[in-house]
DNA sequence: ATCGTATTTTAGGCAAACCTAGAAAATTTT
DNA sequence: AAAATTTTCTAGGTTTGCCTAAAATACGAT
């Protein structure tokens, strides 16, 4: 297969990367081709910025296998998605960003931000320990809370649970969740569970039904009651 | 006299120039000599950029002579001198900022931020004119407010005036000032111009006198009343 | 096990910004 | 006005990050 053409000349830098292999890798490996296509980036340009990272001790790197964190790089990808999560809750508790434009803004403003200006935002939140989508927000000395919440897919019928957490940051499915009322913290009872396409019928606290197919399902996060 | 030797590997970029360039100049023609120290870039980067400035239709310049902003060029500049000014009122008042942090801080958020974010922030701070050092805040339309306001440096004894402005970025005298509650809307009285030195006496409405020297009695903009 | 396809890497380039050194123009001094 | 000095420009390099094209490796199917 022909490698297709990349057109935007957009910037990513070292800390793109770190969070992108934090990302779906956690402690485990993510592949170049994963992040080629998280960072919108050629892979050519991936092989070569695992290498410096690697030169940098931020990654292990391992040629046609992929790249996973140091502890050193772990803490700075960490430290990135600290900022990010707060930057985002201020942006929607404080400037009244919707939703959709969030994820974007953040993810510059993070680059140019101080600890400092961080740690400022952080008060002004009342230092949280979750995003508004439900996601942890690491803390200043690098601690993650562990969360331990399965997808609301592997949930079998007339379990009682509750969301914890919302997808990552795809916006048209965070839009519709929230228009539902399925936010971090709603309780629900699970109706049914379609096998064949992972379909998952919940009813919430106030008693409506609601239906969410196989991807929405698997996109949320809840814990058991 | 040879070039003293450049150090750190800092970015400018575009913006910096074109506010540079506003900066001293207004609509007059800045000279590579200021624009050189004034960003800390060596003046060959100077004219590598104003030639590239001028191809993009935002300068006008003269190989020897300098640079001076045309209208779109001006327009630019405004927008980040609005930014600027936006952001740091937002850290002195909203986020607790010391003086001399906020606009180290505020430089490099300017880069990353979006006119959305821009207007956010205006409104939160309830569309201000004026940044806490009394500098007028260019609107989203690209106006300035005319301030007809003289050195303090310039006034006779005997005046009464009321300070409107103080001083640009730097830091230390910033903090005197406003150790002494000399700060922007503060009625004076002058009581002694000193010829020689430049030292001009004041008393302000509590009856407390202060003497600033030459240099601090010029970023010190009044008007009369 | 081997062939074909998909993924990754290497090689070679490009653009933005910056730098140093040294040449050219302007300015100031004698 | 010529010399000396200062300022600005030109030339040639570096670094960072990304790209395309083509070679190398891995993987999946027969």
């Amino acid at each position: 297969m022909v490698e297709p053409k990349m057109s935007q000349p957009l910037s990513s830098s070292v800390g793109d990367y770190l969070k992108a292999v934090w990302g779906l890798a956690g402690p485990g490996v993510a592949a170049p081709k994963y992040l080629s296509s998280r960072l919108s980036v050629s892979s050519a340009s991936v092989s070569e910025m695992l290498r410096r990272l690697q030169e940098l001790g931020l990654v292990e790197y391992e040629r046609y296998r992929g790249a996973s964190l140091t502890e050193e790089g772990r803490a700075e990808a960490l430290r990135l998605v600290r900022r990010h999560r707060l930057i985002e809750t201020f942006l929607l508790e404080h400037l009244g960003y919707p939703w959709e434009e969030v994820h974007e803004e953040a993810e510059r403003l993070e680059h140019a931000v101080s600890d400092n200006f961080t740690e400022r935002v952080a008060q002004l939140l009342g230092h949280p320990d979750r995003d508004p989508h439900g996601a942890p927000i690491p803390g200043a000395d690098g601690t993650l809370a562990r969360e331990d919440s399965r997808p609301l897919s592997g949930a079998s019928v007339g379990d009682r649970v509750r969301i914890l957490r919302v997808g990552r940051e795809d916006t048209p499915a965070l839009t519709h969740l929230q228009d539902r009322g399925l936010v971090p913290g709603r309780v629900l009872r699970v109706e049914e569970v379609r096998g064949l396409d992972g379909v998952v019928t919940v009813e919430d606290e106030d008693g409506v039904s609601h239906a969410l197919g196989g991807v929405l399902a698997a996109s949320v996060l809840v814990r058991g009651l």
